[in-house]
DNA sequence: CGCCCCATGTAAGACGTTACATGATTGA
DNA sequence: TCAATCATGTAACGTCTTACATGGGGCG
C-alpha cells in the first residue's frame, strides 16, 4: 500500500476521484462520459485514462474489482477507497489560493461540482464565498493593470485582455447567483426541520 | 535547418512567437513578461523557456543572437525569422474548428490577440466572425445538453455547469463587442482615406 | 563576505498524446 | 466474413514541473 498524501495529483485524477466516488465505473465508462458530456476539457484517450487509474490504485486511492461475469470481455470496475475519498474531501475543501486563479478556473469549478455530494452543501457554500472573496481581489488587481497598460495596447491585444477581465467578471457574477442558490435551499431546509 | 511545417508547435511557443513578433527579446525577458503581466497562464520557469526556444530555433522559427558587450552575463536575444512569421500568422488565421472550443479559450485569445499586429486588422475581425458563429453553435449545444441533464444533476453539478455556460455565452457577448470596436475603427480609416 | 539580481541552462520525473495491439461479441 | 462496439492496455514521444547548477555583478 502506497502513501497517497505526498505526492501530487493532476486535475484528471481528481476528475475521475469524484466520478468514481458517484458510481463506481471501469475505465472505458469514464472515458465514455469524458467524450459524451461537456466533461471534454479532460481527456478520454485510454493512454491517459487507463494509466492514470493504475496511479491511483498504486496511491491506493482507488481499488479495482474484475468483473469476469457477463459475455463480454473482462471489465475492472472502480470504486474509491476510504484514502481515495478523504483525498478527493481534502482537495475540494482546502482554502482558494491566489495561485489557483491564476490558471483558469477550471480546476476550481470542478472542486464546486463535486462539493455537494462529497462534503455537503454547507462545504459548498463555504468554497462560493472564498471563491468570491478570491475573485474579486482577482478582478481589482486585472483592473489596475488595465488601467496602466491598455493605451499601449494594440486594440486587438487589449480587447484580448477585457475578455479576461470580462470572463473573470463572469464568474465573480456566477458566485453571487450561486450563493444565492444555495442559501434558498438551506433556508428550504431550515425552516422545514 | 529542420522543416517547421509538419510538427506541432505548442501553445507555449506561439505564446513566445507572438511576443517575438512584437519585439526580439531575451529567454529572461520573456520568462519576465509571463511573470509580470497578466500572461500567467504560461509557464515562466526556465525549464520551459529555455527549451522551448531551442525547439523553435531547431525548427528555424526565431533565431537567437549572443550579445556579448554588456557588462553582465551573455545574453542571446531571439527575433523571428521568415519562416516564424509565416508560421505565427498562419496558426492565427487558420479557420476555428469545433474542437477549438473543447478545452478553454485561451489559445484562441491569444492568436487574436496577436492577430492585429500579425496579420492586420481585417484578419481581426474575421477571426472574431469566425469566432462569434463558433460559439453560438457552442452555445446551442450546451443549452441542449443542459436541457437533457439537469434535473439528474445534484445543485452543485449543475451550477457548475451553468458556469460554463455563461462563461461560453461571456465570450459570446465579447465577440459582438469586439467586432463593434473594429467596424467603428474601419469606418473611421474608411472615412478619412 | 554573503546575498540578491541578472541570465542561462540541465537532469529527473511525471503526465498527456498518438498510435498501435489485442480479444471477444454482435449484427449486416 | 467484415465491420463496429465493447474493453483494456502498451510504447514512443513531446512537453512541463521541480529542482539544481553555474557564473558574473552590485550592494550593504
Amino acid at each position: 500500500m502506497a502513501r497517497a498524501d505526498t505526492k501530487h495529483v493532476p486535475a484528471l485524477g481528481y476528475a475521475l476521484l469524484g466520478l468514481l466516488y458517484q458510481n463506481p465505473a471501469s475505465g472505458y465508462d469514464l472515458r465514455k462520459i469524458f467524450s459524451s458530456t461537456s466533461m471534454k476539457s479532460y481527456s478520454d484517450s485510454p493512454g491517459a485514462i487507463y494509466p492514470a487509474l493504475q496511479r491511483l490504485e498504486k496511491r491506493g486511492l482507488v481499488k479495482g474489482t474484475i468483473e469476469e461475469s457477463n459475455g463480454l470481455r473482462r471489465r475492472q470496475v472502480f470504486h474509491l477507497t476510504a484514502r481515495g475519498t478523504a483525498e478527493l474531501r481534502k482537495w475540494i475543501t482546502q482554502p482558494i489560493a491566489a495561485e489557483d486563479l491564476t490558471r483558469g478556473f477550471e480546476d476550481i469549478v470542478l472542486r464546486f461540482a463535486f462539493s455537494e455530494q462529497t462534503a455537503g452543501a454547507a462545504a459548498s457554500l463555504q468554497l462560493l464565498k472564498s471563491l468570491q472573496e478570491a475573485l474579486k481581489v482577482h478582478v481589482a488587481a486585472l483592473h489596475k493593470e488595465y488601467q496602466a497598460s491598455h493605451k499601449l495596447m494594440p486594440t486587438s491585444g487589449r480587447l484580448a485582455f477585457e475578455s479576461g477581465m470580462r470572463a473573470t467578471e463572469c464568474l465573480l457574477d456566477w458566485t453571487g447567483y450561486a450563493i444565492a442558490t444555495y442559501e434558498k435551499e438551506t433556508h428550504k431546509k431550515g425552516s422545514a426541520s
